[in-house]
DNA sequence: ACTACTATTAGTACCAAGTGTTAGTATCGG
DNA sequence: CCGATACTAACACTTGGTACTAATAGTAGT
């Protein structure tokens, strides 16, 4: 016997979570149904066609292509920089960089951000993060905005420490020392 | 006067990858010629239609989060993982991932590999980088590949030690300890 | 000037995968 | 047995195309 409505309905969401790419006519005959009982389900599960499905999910990866090219280019943006002596920059935290699970940022861009800092803050062709020690004070969220502060402690021949302090408001969420190492000695300006 | 048909044409390629979501009708209207003409040009450019692009472009999110469905959201590709224990992923650092003055591969992304790694071994719903002292040892560059190998070497408590080594080769270019927080305590085994 | 050729436009038939609507049939509970 | 719910069927219409044919404009070669 056919199976009863409800639990064809409650089969065709998994069915469909599972293959997005799946048609009314292959959904009919899977279910040994109609095409249009299939379509009739999909209106009261309001699921849309294969077609807005696709699509749907092909603007995801498009958004998501979209938003993560600059994360190459710079971590935040610079809002104000003095060579070999401090910098900083702001990041706001977006959906794509937060878990799913807790929309909590990943660890890695409050990084990225205070390492990509760190290099612009030295005043060198080539500028390299050696080592660093670094400490997540506090979790930050999606919408948040993250002000990084970096600033030249020491300068040793071609080794510069440096330290940055990221904070939403007046909270800080992030602490880091940043040893880095950049190709030619300080010239005397 | 119209533009000519080679113009038209790399304008076109250009026009579609950058919004891929553009109909034919869209194009022609843009382009100021028939639809006919925008399809002999996509004919001839070898272009697949709307749909098909779409289709494409969503195939690749599906495949995409198929693979990062268990082990969520992680840099680089998770070869072996021992939860609580240990975990191996590679990383294949490619042009976007480097500076382009010396092809030397940006810091967080080691970084985020080696930090994501450390986030998928700890078998907890929620793990979070508290600490973290890093080293990068060797540059890294484009073309290269990255084996990096995540130990837990203490628990106490919510708290997780996470040793990672990361090499190209037998070299190793980034060493670091994560501190790692979690939710709940390690339940015993 | 005539021909050949390219580029462009127009129009037709067709397809997939639908929507929206109306109508008819089955089946089950009370 | 009646009526509600579930299902099936049929038809017109939509989008964004393919495939094909035919007509036209302009340009170059001889």
């Amino acid at each position: 016997m056919k199976k009863i409505k409800k639990v064809r309905q409650s089969e065709l969401i998994k069915k469909i979570e599972d293959n997005p790419f799946v048609t009314d006519d292959e959904l009919a005959k899977f279910f040994d149904v109609s095409v249009q009982t299939i379509r009739l389900d999909r209106m009261e599960l309001s699921i849309p066609e294969l077609r807005e499905r696709i699509k749907s999910v092909a603007e995801q990866t498009f958004e998501d292509e979209v938003r993560s090219l600059p994360i190459d280019e710079v971590i935040g943006e610079i809002i104000d920089v003095e060579l070999d002596d401090y910098a900083i920059s702001i990041f706001d935290v977006q959906k794509e960089h937060v878990f799913q699970r807790n929309s909590i940022a990943r660890g890695h861009h409050l990084f990225a951000q205070a390492n990509s800092l760190a290099v612009a803050l030295i005043d060198d062709d080539l500028a390299l993060t050696a080592k660093a020690a670094i400490e997540f004070c506090k979790p930050v969220r999606s919408g948040q905005r993250v002000v990084s502060k970096a600033r030249a402690v020491k300068t040793d021949g071609r080794r510069t420490t440096v330290e940055v302090t990221s904070s939403v408001g007046k909270e800080v969420v992030f602490k880091g020392e940043f040893d880095m190492y950049r190709s030619s000695e300080k010239g005397g300006e």
